[in-house]
DNA sequence: CCGATCCATCCAAAAAAGGTATCGACCTAT
DNA sequence: ATAGGTCGATACCTTTTTTGGATGGATCGG
């Protein structure tokens, strides 16, 4: 095109003046040609493997070798055969079919969410239970893919999906309206959390107001706002007062001071998870109660092919959990 | 050919019913295609930097999400998105260039010398000098070419050079003459081996004489056919008939020999790299000398570019320890 | 609502690949 | 020795693909 006419048919006995512009590259085809007649030793037959005619083959190969700048075949006319450096590169030729082919393999389970990767933000609270069985759920039906997950408060989490940096959050209420979809994942009773001897560890299922005289250990008002204004609101409805002696942010940390007799506690169920010696939960009796709700939110516009069956994932889940749940409270 | 006339133009308006069979694949220059726009996200620059306009562009990247039946790029018309899928098959479209790219250097550096394999074959007195100098030689000046080794009698080397499983042998004479090229690289002259204590150890040069009226240890007839005819010559011509107590083929079991004085014995300079203790070499006055030869030999078909290279670094190693050689004799 | 931007599409022209026929070298068999 | 067969390369023509300019259509900012 930029070459004058006559450097297209350049004397091509002389490899000598071959610049070969350097940015001019093989193609697959032609590995795919090469690969052939290595295998065949026979322009023929391999032109027959490849559904074609020989000289075209023949033409191919001789692209490649001036491309490469490297003869790759030896033939004499009774014989093709392999040079070293053929040899070589036949190998290197084999390699990059197969990755091409494993790569858009790869591509294609990624499009259909058999594969690929996704970020999950999750709440401390939600580790104890239901983070745990969506994630073994997710390695058992898409062992393929890869899962990051990240711990974060539930406003975090909203902000990382936002930006992007997040694909999942499981997060507590409130739930912002815009370009986010979300359904409710857990939704688990408060717990009564009692040291070992104390008298209300005694009773089947102690009432709220028993707890609110007893000193009280409070979540913390901003790293764990949920609980806390959820306990607020549980406290003001029932019109008790308790005796807030400390405030906490971290489950297990409350379950720690209730352990050394500080005072007791209300955690979600789950946190019968966490097994702590000499703490003891009970089902409370409660006038209003309200449980505590765990989402799963996601951005709208979210592309991420692994997004809507992981969603699927965990309302399977969900309703589950759900069912034995209910059928858990039911026994109580 | 097979084919009825009419399916040579099968209706190529309709995209609708590509069924896409499969065997089609993309081609690296779509890769690229797909890098640059996926790099710079946006069709218009991507094409400016592939030299291109941008309608063919946007048409390759078409094709090669047709091949994959995948959605590589998320197009609004404002901006150019990857999608996960695009950004998975991102990576392996780099890599896969990149291994090409490396796949042609390799070719280039086999076919030029550079890289590469061979096979030397070598007699076991061999490796006493000239062996690890060749091949240390070689390891500096080409330090990624892959060198495998295999020590056998010359006989063998010559089986093996015919049938190609050798490239480059290292062997006694005589060389037969069809096809094979070869050079002289070592000519060492065959020294006395004496116990410590023996009373020709006190002379500088004992006499040829001298050692045929000792117990001597000869070479086995067939094993190191070298040797031994070339003793026998010796002998025969100084008109000397040795008392030959022990024929062997290795010369490390015959200075084992001589250390257990057994008797004495005649070997090439070069056994004295074994540094046998209590086995004293001294160089041996006679009429009619012949130094034990080794030779340089290679199939003159043979393609492997690395051979006259390694030819080449053979040739000037027995250039230098031709003169170093000569040397330490002069001072003896 | 208009202009700018940007990717997709259309179409004619150019390039590339494929196919048929044939060449030329070489090996074999008569 | 020579005729016939084999096999890769070449010549030449046809078909297919790719290219690039022009254009379309959607969207965003002013």
């Amino acid at each position: 095109m930029r070459e004058p006419i006559e450097a297209r048919h350049p004397a091509r006995r002389q490899p000598l003046f071959q610049v070969e512009d350097t940015d001019f590259m093989f193609e697959l085809s032609q590995l795919r040609c090469f690969v052939a007649v290595a295998e065949e030793l026979h322009f023929g037959r391999a032109a027959l493997r490849l559904n074609m005619t020989q000289p075209p083959l023949s033409r191919q190969i001789q692209i490649l070798e001036r491309v490469l700048d490297v003869t790759l075949l030896e033939r004499s006319n009774r014989a093709v055969r392999l040079t070293p450096a053929g040899r070589r590169f036949l190998a290197d030729a084999r390699h990059l079919l197969k990755l091409a082919e494993s790569a858009a393999a790869l591509a294609r389970r990624v499009a259909s969410g058999k594969a690929g990767s996704i970020n999950i933000g999750f709440t401390a609270t939600s580790a104890y239970s239901y983070v745990p069985a969506l994630v073994a759920a997710c390695r058992r039906e898409l062992p393929d893919i890869e899962i990051s997950l990240k711990e974060m408060v539930s406003s975090d989490q909203l902000k990382r999906l936002d930006s992007g940096e997040v694909d999942i959050g499981l997060l507590r209420p409130p739930i912002p309206r815009g370009g986010l979809g979300a359904f409710r994942v857990t939704a688990e009773p408060l717990v009564a959390a009692l040291p070992g001897g104390h008298p209300l560890a005694q009773a089947d299922q102690p009432r709220l107001e028993d707890l609110a005289s007893e000193p009280f250990i409070m979540y913390e008002p901003y790293e764990a706002r949920y609980f806390h204004d959820l306990l607020v609101e549980l406290f003001s409805r029932a019109s008790l007062v308790p005796n807030y002696v400390q405030h906490l942010a971290q489950i297990h940390s409350i379950l720690a001071m209730v352990h050394s007799g500080v005072g007791v506690a209300l955690v979600p169920e789950a946190a019968s998870n966490l097994r702590f010696s000499g703490v003891v939960l009970r089902p409370v009796l409660m006038q209003w109660e309200r449980p505590a709700e765990l989402f799963f939110v996601w951005r709208s516009d979210n592309d991420n092919p692994l997004l809507p069956v992981i969603a699927g994932i965990a309302r399977d889940l969900a309703a589950q959990a759900g069912s034995i749940q209910s059928m858990d409270r039911s026994i109580q």
